[in-house]
RNA sequence: GGCCCCAUCGUCUAGAGGCCUAGGACAACGGAUUUUCAGUCCGUGAACUGGGGUUCGAAUCCCCAUGGGGUCACCA
């Protein structure tokens, strides 16, 4: 008989999703899913922070825009509630009694001065730190009248010095401890809260979990879990310890103080830059407040689940030799742990740009003007009631575009179908180049408009017939008219296909913006 | 420093003794296409950390060294 997977993701409130943590959260739920098997969420807030919700809502927000949903957990609820550590404080009061109880575990009556003491004495002496247990040459008396002064105590769990500990990691493989250089960690506080560590054990026996999958940081912790697993009776989940992400150009776990130290970097700065580029027009802060290391990063710029999920997929696991672009199914279908890599994965973001690019040009024009509508609106380039007419021509936008939409709020970077005629910017500089100091320019530019305004149909080909004819008959080169014209009708020096975006503009707006541009030299 | 983990192109990776004169992808570089930009196509350069074993044969197994990293809280 084999036992349904279960796993589990256990993220604190912090106000945010960590990029890392989500690739972390996603090979826990493709185990899950590769297995049909259940993916639970549980809060680590045993630190009691004041705003839990507040610090929660991102979290959920990213698991939810990538659409890794989650079978128990908060909202959702199950049958191994509740999912919040902070309400679970009886089950962890009830083990420390078990483990008090049996002996496997002591109240240390030890000032917190005198264990730092005893710390520094060993680091002093380059030994390896254990603490000293003197509370259980304690005699009962001696006890209960602490006891009853009232003298603070934690609770250590008595590591057994006698013996080693040894995990089969899913992923590392054959992994042990020696129990004689462990010390006896405290289990909890002074004022009976427990600590993480042994929370943890508490809660995956009682959520049953089968396989604890997190990030490699955690390896150490596994030789205390495993021993109070043992010490409580369960039997041992399957461990398997993933390597975290570094950060781009470095050897180091990727960390948010990471990222901020590296904002100048290469590789970073770009995407920094594009953050202080279109976070401040959608009203979203910077750089500072939405940065690379935040899964909400990404889905403000508007990348796609798709693009990110594959991504992440692709750092530290691979399905073979060749295949780089992954459907989620495809991933779900092939994922096990025995194809993680063991070492560190540097966050690539060039790459993870490029699966985006790959799943941008996917997605079918009609999904690629629902996506972008939200960031024209937010801007006030279109109206917030999107009508047929507004959407055809956002939809004729997009289509010209083309894979030059990377991420859904590249479209802002082709405002000029969308401002009005009569307040368009014009880039000063090309303006110059093209227009002002390109001496024959004006010229053709007042002729070019006359057969503008009365050639039909005003539609691409067309008007590329147009400009050809025109460039034969004027003698000139097509170099000479067609940039002046971009500039004179679009006000940039770069863009969609130049007959593209004037047939999207159409005849008036067209003739409008030349003559505007006339009038200004 | 103790303990633990890891080690293939710049980066992500394939490789579980002969299929490897080490494969793919991103990036880089060169060329082609082109009205700009984006792209597309073709091509080039680029790696088994070192030393010992084991073996007829090692990127693959073992040992040592070196390097990188994680962790050592009444944090999670």
């Amino acid at each position: 008989m084999t036992v349904p997977v279960r796993t589990r993701f256990a993220p604190s409130p912090t106000g945010y999703m960590h990029i890392g943590g989500m690739r972390t959260a996603l090979f826990v739920w493709l185990w899950a899913r590769h297995n049909h098997g259940t993916f639970i969420l549980r809060i680590d807030d045993t630190d009691q922070q004041r705003n839990v919700e507040a610090a929660l809502a991102p979290i959920f927000r990213a698991f939810r825009w990538l659409g890794l949903n989650w079978d128990e957990g908060p909202e959702v609820g199950g049958a191994f509630g509740p999912y919040f550590q902070s309400q679970r404080t009886h089950l962890y009061q009830a083990a420390v009694e078990k483990l008090l109880a049996e002996g496997k575990a002591f109240r240390d009556y030890d000032a917190p001065e005198q264990v730092a003491a005893d710390r520094a004495a060993a680091e002093a002496t380059k030994q390896t730190y254990l603490n000293v247990r003197r509370s259980l040459d304690l005699t009962d008396s001696q006890r209960s009248q602490f006891d009853e002064e009232g003298r603070p105590h934690v609770v250590r769990f008595l590591v057994p010095r006698d013996r080693k500990v040894a995990i089969d990691d899913a992923v590392r493989g054959h992994v042990e401890w020696d129990g004689a250089l462990m010390p006896d960690p405290v289990i909890m506080r002074s004022n009976g809260s427990v600590l993480y560590n042994f929370a943890t054990v508490v809660d995956d026996a009682q959520m049953q979990i089968t396989h604890v999958i997190r990030a490699e940081e955690h390896l150490t912790n596994t030789a205390v879990q495993a021993l109070l697993h043992q010490a409580l009776g369960n039997s041992l989940p399957v461990f398997a310890h993933i390597p975290f992400i570094t950060a781009p150009g470095s050897t180091k776990k990727l960390s948010k103080r990471d990222v901020e130290k590296l904002r100048n970097s290469p590789q970073l700065k770009k995407m920094f830059d594009r953050a202080d580029e279109v976070f401040p027009q959608l009203g979203l802060g910077n750089s500072t407040t939405l940065n690379p290391v935040m899964v909400e990063y990404y889905e403000r710029l508007g990348y796609l689940p798709a693009g990110i999920l594959n991504g992440l997929s692709r750092l530290g696991w691979s399905l073979d030799d060749k295949t780089e672009i992954l459907p989620l199914d495809t991933v779900i279908e092939n994922f096990t742990l025995d194809r993680i890599v063991k070492a560190p994965a540097g966050f690539d973001t060039e790459k993870l740009q490029s699966y985006q690019q790959h799943w941008m040009n996917q997605l079918p024009l009609d999904q690629k003007i629902d996506g972008c509508l939200p960031y024209l609106q937010q801007t006030k380039l279109i109206a917030d009631e999107t009508d047929a007419v507004t959407r055809a021509h956002v939809g004729r936008v997009l289509a010209a575009m083309a894979d030059r939409l990377k991420v859904f709020s590249d479209i802002l970077d082709f405002k000029e179908f969308f401002v009005a005629d009569e307040t368009m910017p014009f880039d000063e500089k090309a303006f110059q180049q093209r227009i002002r100091d390109a001496a024959e320019a004006p010229g053709l530019l007042r002729s070019l408009r006359e057969q503008l305004a009365t050639v039909e149909p005003f539609d691409a080909p067309t008007l590329d017939a147009l400009v050809h004819r025109f460039v034969e008959t004027n003698g000139i080169k097509i170099g000479q008219i067609v940039h002046a014209l971009r500039i004179a009708t679009t006000g940039r020096a770069q863009g969609v296909g130049l007959f593209d975006a004037l047939s999207i503009l159409g005849r008036d707006r067209c003739l409008t913006r030349l003559d505007r541009t006339l009038a200004a030299i």
